[in-house]
DNA sequence: CATCAATCTATGGTCCAACAATTGACATAG
DNA sequence: CTATGTCAATTGTTGGACCATAGATTGATG
């Protein structure tokens, strides 16, 4: 009612103005409260482990009703910006996202899309020579223990006990990620473990011999990072996981073959 | 009280009872609806364009409140999983995560772990050049002509309008990051471009002679990718990059000189 | 004094009810 | 046929009430 009272009133600018304006979104309280709250988190107004305003307070402040507050934190706790707990001194409290929740969304996204095993060995391929490498410069003494830790893990259940031993495996990139210390290449190749360990799972993948093979394959590449040696570590990783992608790639034409 | 007067009730089972109990962690009952609705849509009972129930048949079938249930849905809409839209014939549509939504999730993992320019530089290292390669291998007609007609938007800008010649230089990335057609690398990539991009704008690294350089890489990197030369683009880009790494790390060395 | 239990209370968790705003379909008038 | 108004189902938003939780406080008790 409003524009068409304006358009009669100034007709020889109306088509001007009608073009300026794009789609206007209304976007929804909760939704506004969320940014506003976001920008002020990643302002440092509200520091990781400082606690939020209690809800109630975000009502008096904000003239929001308590719903609407409700859903703009709900919003922040699927971002992982805040925790909320209840109870006296309870709140929201400020948090980093964590690896999990990242790994999570990550999930979400590749099974929406559907995402091959194909795409997810090649994602691998990309990222986990540069782990391999960083790892070799960058490793602890701790991450070196924790990593030899899981090989003999690794080595134990490798024998009979496929399930674990695909776990330990999951574990085992994890733990080349961290020690890699870069967080992002830390989270993305945790997260392209799990879901192939998923995929894994369905599919059976993982015979005696690739078993063995994997082995002898994580024992060389951590030969190489305790030396030191960042381009070997990348060799041998880019070369293990070649080789995987050729097994998979057969698996998967018997596969085909199997199902005419 | 509960506990209390069971283990008044029966005390010689009382210590095995409590020992086989971990930390009970109460869920909150739009969590678990959240949860449940997103097994359903992943299992495919819900397929992506498909309606949710509308909020009050959900309230009406759960038992739950219509708080509770909104609260689920705005957790739903944070991970990607719905669309909600007002009004008659509206309410909650199933969609796939849309790039842009995991890109801001990876951004505020990145910030929220004050991710180093360094450790996004590292990344890109890893992913760009798999990216190449796919591209090469992968590339339709419209992804090489997207790509040339980013060229020469870059060549444009490059002389003298900078913010536009970063912008399209993200875009490029993006635009060679789709012609890889996987879609978890573009993602990752498209991700990583934008963080740089956001940390480049507020350090200004790109004099004039570091858009050259840049202009011309790219240059032979659509070469090769166009003959479908999938090594010599990913060797391309990886020595790119690695001047790029250079780069940058002089850059940082004559920004601290200065902080001095 | 030390220890444990009961109580207190500020906080989130949940539900209900009512109304406003939105929006697409439909009917109607020109 | 077009334009306009009306309708109805759905989300958006608020307010209130009450419950559940959990940490601090208090107090009883040995």
């Amino acid at each position: 009612m409003q524009i068409l009272d304006s358009r009669a009133a100034v007709p020889e600018r109306a088509a001007d103005s009608l073009a300026e304006l794009g789609i206007i979104n209304v976007p929804k309280s909760c939704d506004v409260l969320a940014g506003r709250l976001q920008q002020q988190i990643l302002g440092g107004t509200y520091p990781p482990g400082s606690p939020l305003p209690t809800e109630r307070e975000l009502v008096s402040t904000t003239g929001l009703g308590r719903g609407s507050v409700r859903e703009a934190l709900r919003i922040l706790e699927a971002q992982g910006l805040v925790r909320t707990r209840a109870g006296r001194y309870g709140g929201s409290v400020v948090s980093k996202p964590t690896d999990a929740l990242l790994a999570s969304h990550i999930s979400l996204f590749a099974k929406g899309h559907s995402v091959s095993l194909r795409a997810l060995v090649e994602a691998r391929q990309a990222l986990e020579p540069m782990v391999a490498t960083l790892a070799a410069r960058n490793r602890t003494a701790e991450d070196l223990a924790t990593l030899k830790q899981i090989s003999a893990r690794i080595d134990a259940a490798a024998v009979d006990d496929v399930p674990r031993f695909l776990m330990e495996n999951v574990n085992w990139h994890t733990a080349l990620a961290v020690a890699s210390h870069n967080d992002l290449l830390r989270a993305f190749t945790a997260s392209i473990s799990e879901l192939m360990f998923e995929a894994s799972r369905f599919e059976h993948f993982a015979s005696p011999d690739v078993r063995a093979l994997v082995t002898h394959a994580h024992c060389r590449i951590l030969q190489a990072i305790e030396a030191g040696q960042a381009d070997l570590a990348r060799q041998r990783v880019e070369r293990d996981l070649q080789a995987y992608a050729k097994h998979l790639e057969l698996a998967v034409k018997a596969a085909a073959r199997k199902g005419i």
